[in-house]
DNA sequence: TTGGCTGCAAATATTTTGCACTGGC
DNA sequence: GCCAGTGCAAAATATTTGCAGCCAA
C-alpha cells in the first residue's frame, strides 16, 4: 500500500498542478481520504471534517469530493440504495469485498482480471474503459455475531 | 437462453405460489421483464405499460419490481447516478457490459467466476452471498458515430 | 366477501445548484 | 485584488409510503 503521507501529497501536487486552491476545508476532505484502508462516505467524511472544522458544509464536501473524482484521484464506489463510498489510496479499479451487515468495506486479494477484460473486448466489439468488481458477503466479524 | 413465454409462466406461477394477485398493470410489467434481452430502467418499464394501460401508476411499477426483487427473479443492476435498471431474464449475478453512451446493456460471455469466489473466501474469511461485475465501455455502434 | 393491489400525492433521501460572500494565492 | 471556493437554502432526482377505494381470487 502506498504510504499515506505520500497519497496526501500527491494530491496537493496535482490540484495546485491544476490550478485548484488548498483551503483547510479541502485539506480536511483530503487527509480523511487518503487515511487508512477505509472507503467512508460523504455523510462519514462530513462528520469527520466537522470535528476540526465545524462550520463546513455538506455541499462543500460534496463539491470536493466530485472535483478529485473528475480528477481521477478518488474512486467512486456508487451504490443505488444511498449512500456512495469512496476510495482515496487507490483510485483505480479494483476488486471490493463488501459486508451486508456491518457495511464494511475492504480490498481483496484477487488474480488478475484484465484476461477477463480482453476476453469481454474481444467477443462484443466494445472498447472496454473500466470496470467494477465487487464481492458481497459477511465478514467474520459479523458471522460471529449471528 | 430462456425462452421469453417459458419464463413468463414461471414467474406468473411462482407469484401464484406465494398468494400475490396477478393483476392486468403486475401482467404487463412481468411481460416486459421477460421479453427480449433487455435491462429497462423503472422509468422505461412504466412508458411501456403506460402503452396498454394508461392509468398505471409509476408507483406500482416500482412496488411490482420490488416484489420481484425480493422474491428473487428479477436482478437489480443499481447505478448510483439514478436510474437502476432490471434483468428479469437472468435473475442470478452475472457480468454486465455496459455503453457509457448510449447506456445500452449486453450479456457479455465470461469465463467462470467461481475460482475467483472461492479465492476471495478462502483468504479473508468473508462468507460470500453474492457478487458483481461490470465492464464500462463504449459499444461497436458508439465509436462509429465519433 | 375481503384483503391485497392500485393510484395519487406527500414524504424521504441523496446529491446538485444558485448566489452572495470570503479568503487563498 | 481577483476569482475559485464556501455556506446556505432551494432545487432536482429517485424511490418510498400513507391511505382510501377497488377488484382478483
Amino acid at each position: 500500500m502506498v504510504d499515506t503521507q505520500t497519497r496526501l501529497d500527491e494530491m496537493i501536487t496535482r490540484l495546485k498542478e491544476q490550478g485548484h486552491r488548498l483551503t483547510p476545508q479541502r485539506m480536511a476532505v483530503l487527509k480523511i481520504l487518503t487515511a487508512g484502508e477505509e472507503h467512508p462516505s460523504v455523510e462519514q467524511i462530513y462528520e469527520r471534517v466537522k470535528v476540526d472544522f465545524p462550520m463546513t458544509s455538506l455541499a462543500t464536501v460534496y463539491k470536493t469530493v466530485t472535483l478529485l473524482k473528475e480528477m481521477g484521484e478518488v474512486l467512486e464506489l456508487g451504490f443505488s440504495d444511498g449512500g456512495n463510498r469512496y476510495d482515496g489510496n487507490k483510485p483505480h479499479p479494483h476488486p471490493h469485498l463488501i459486508c451486508t451487515e456491518c457495511k464494511n468495506i475492504v480490498d481483496p486479494k484477487v488474480a488478475t482480471l484484465s484476461e477477463l477484460r480482453q476476453e469481454v473486448a474481444q467477443s462484443t466489439g466494445y472498447q472496454i474503459v473500466s470496470h467494477r468488481l465487487d464481492f458481497f458477503g459477511i465478514c467474520p466479524q459479523c458471522q460471529e455475531k449471528e
